[in-house]
DNA sequence: AGCACGCCGACT
DNA sequence: GTCGGCGTGCTC
């Protein structure tokens, strides 16, 4: 009697499979891969059927209550793929399959489909590395796509934003000239399994969408394009931690297809990886680039303003030819904090350790952390004074010194709030959240304001980022890229100056392996946050004590350390980091510990591989 | 995760 | 004597 017992995983952190009884009336419809109802403890859920067996070791089994697809959803690529996620990322199986689900597949939904036409077989599986902006790769990208459609593969494009997804559906539909699916916003139910049975039996064969899209069930899938590898908005926030290059590489890897990193700075990581498979860059180089000009702050050191005399003039010039003016400023410049000018008492979040910064548009003290905002108080706490005042520790300053020096201009902001030029401005100050938009923007002068504000952060990609940052910004200067620091000599500068990517990689990578950090080691931070801040570091130094304990061990354990931001929503945060040569085996050997630890449910544990 | 079982303190 | 705290363990 083959197929009565049912080997079944579900999207809850344990750790299964779990063998059920399937009833007669059901064998003819369940396969490995189907999606099925089960009751599970007391209650009921979806489950994953991943085996088949003729019989259980357990003497009672629960019986699958439905299967819910008519064909199997899950593929044996999908199986696979999720599964190694979960052994990567320190999930279960069901976990990586529901993250790699749509929502609508992740409910009791039942989903009636038929399969797509069967085609030639097609193993092409390169790697490719377009290096170069999107736009200047994109007669290479459109060449590549052509064939692949109309060999009748699919194309799965990925990008880090949702704000790019229209542009470059635009594109492929040119390209292709047919209807592009769109992923990555929050659809409706009924719309998010229209385009799901759109894609899985072969009648849309093109999509574009952000991280969670290189998991599309496109069957005959042709080819992954992904764009902007660096962008950190390609690693998952909340667990699993997945990164989708990891991922994508792993897809290509099942699938036998084609993949295409288009970037001209991948991150330092991607760099090695496609040099160590010999993977040779084709260079796609822009036909403009604005002159890059460095301005030494060591020569200006009287002079108290974040606008230096070369930059000003610059400015004067530009705006003198109507041209338009960039000012690029990070986080930290435009973050105002609100303070007593009577006692010097500074507002700050009481569930968070961050100041509160007071938001002009909306007459609102916010907190950036965690999203929560109040009315500003009319009297200070402290001495009761009437002097509450928000200033800007960059962004107020800049905007009356350039008033002041240019009466005449426009001056606008461009944050992640506003997120839109507003319409006649010839003077934006910006942050990172401009980049997407920049290519449409035109300005003719572009100015890195704080450029050592960049690199000296703790972050050990600060380097790479950076360079990363005025490759992108010489992309989109019209005339010219003006960089302020007190740094001239540092490698991104000089690199970007002479726009050498090989060198600035090969500087790196030299780095990275002289002080043992990625991609020469794996890393594995092991985060824990809880209400009491004494439980969370008594515990912490625990799992550190055990961790070190253990007398064969194949990495290296930090001390707890306390997080950049120590106090967020209310709860206290520590973190372990590991070092090791692989994760897999530094994963085996630390899993008992970690079981051990989730039993304390008023501290949660979160892994995170390759932060 | 979510729920049941189980063994020690302050209460009608 | 009980109600209930949350530590421990399981989910086929």
């Amino acid at each position: 009697m083959p197929h009565s017992v049912a080997q079944i995983v579900v999207g809850l952190p344990v750790p299964g499979p779990f063998d059920y009884f399937v009833p007669e009336i059901l064998r003819k419809d369940i396969r490995v891969g189907s999606r099925v109802y089960v009751p599970f403890r007391s209650s009921f859920c979806v489950g994953y059927v991943i085996g088949l067996l003729t019989k259980s070791k357990f003497p009672r089994l629960k019986s699958v209550s439905a299967v819910l697809d008519n064909i199997p959803t899950l593929d044996n690529n999908f199986l696979k793929l999720t599964c190694e996620l979960a052994k990567y990322y320190a999930c279960s199986w069901g976990e990586g399959i529901e993250v790699a689900l749509p929502r609508v597949l992740r409910s009791k939904k039942v989903v009636v489909w038929t399969p797509p036409r069967e085609i030639a077989p097609w193993n092409n599986s390169q790697v490719l590395f377009l290096q170069g902006s999107i736009q200047s790769a994109a007669s290479t990208i459109a060449r590549k796509i052509k064939a692949v459609f109309s060999a009748g593969r699919g194309i799965v494009f990925l990008v880090p934003e949702v704000g790019q997804i229209n542009v470059v559906k635009e594109f492929l539909e040119k390209v292709c000239g047919v209807p592009v699916i769109a992923l990555g916003r929050a659809l409706g139910v009924k719309e998010e399994l229209q385009s799901w049975l759109s894609i899985k039996e072969g009648r849309s064969r093109v999509i574009v969408g952000t991280r969670s899209a290189v998991f599309t069930m496109m069957p005959h899938l042709g080819l992954i394009v992904m764009v902007d590898e660096e962008n950190p908005a390609y690693k998952q926030e909340p667990a699993p931690f997945y990164h989708t290059r990891e991922v994508a590489l792993w897809r290509q890897k099942y699938e036998q297809c084609d993949i295409a990193f288009v970037t001209p700075t991948p991150t330092a990581e991607l760099w090695k990886i496609l040099k160590d498979r010999k993977v040779e860059p084709e260079i796609c180089s822009d036909n403009h680039l604005g002159a890059l000009q460095v301005v030494d702050l060591a020569n200006y050191k009287y002079q108290n303003m974040l606008v230096s005399f070369p930059l000003q003039n610059h400015i004067q010039e530009t705006l003198a030819k109507s041209g338009k003016v960039l000012l690029f400023l990070n986080r930290r410049g435009f973050s105002t904090l609100t303070k007593c000018n009577q006692c010097g008492f500074v507002l700050k979040c009481n569930r968070c350790s961050t100041n509160l910064s007071y938001l002009y548009s909306k007459k609102k003290l916010v907190c950036y952390r965690c999203g929560s905002s109040s009315e500003l108080p009319k009297m200070c706490s402290q001495c009761h004074g009437s002097y509450l005042r928000s200033t800007g520790t960059g962004i107020e300053k800049l905007e009356s010194e350039l008033v002041r020096i240019y009466p005449q201009a426009r001056v606008a902001f461009f944050d992640s709030e506003s997120k839109t030029f507003s319409g006649d401005a010839n003077l934006v100050i910006a942050t990172q959240a401009v980049m997407p938009f920049l290519h449409r923007a035109a300005f003719a002068l572009i100015a890195v304001l704080d450029f050592d504000g960049e690199i000296n952060r703790v972050d050990f990609r600060a380097g790479a980022r950076v360079f990363s940052l005025l490759v992108r910004l010489r992309q989109a200067a019209g005339e010219k890229l003006v960089v302020q620091t007190r740094n001239p000599s540092h490698a991104a500068i000089q690199s970007a100056a002479t726009m050498n990517a090989n060198q600035f990689y090969r500087q790196e990578l030299q780095i990275r392996r002289e002080l043992n950090l990625p991609p020469y080691v794996q890393t594995i931070a092991l985060a824990m946050r809880g209400s009491k801040e004494e439980d969370v570091l008594k515990q912490s130094q625990k799992l550190y004590e055990q961790l070190n304990g253990i007398d064969v061990k194949s990495f290296e354990v930090s001390l707890p350390q306390p997080d950049l931001i120590p106090k967020l929503r209310d709860k206290f945060r520590f973190t372990i980091l590991l070092k090791g040569k692989a994760v897999k085996s530094i994963l085996k050997v630390i899993e008992p510990f970690m079981v051990d630890f989730s039993k304390r449910k008023d501290i949660i544990l979160t892994i995170d591989v390759n932060p």
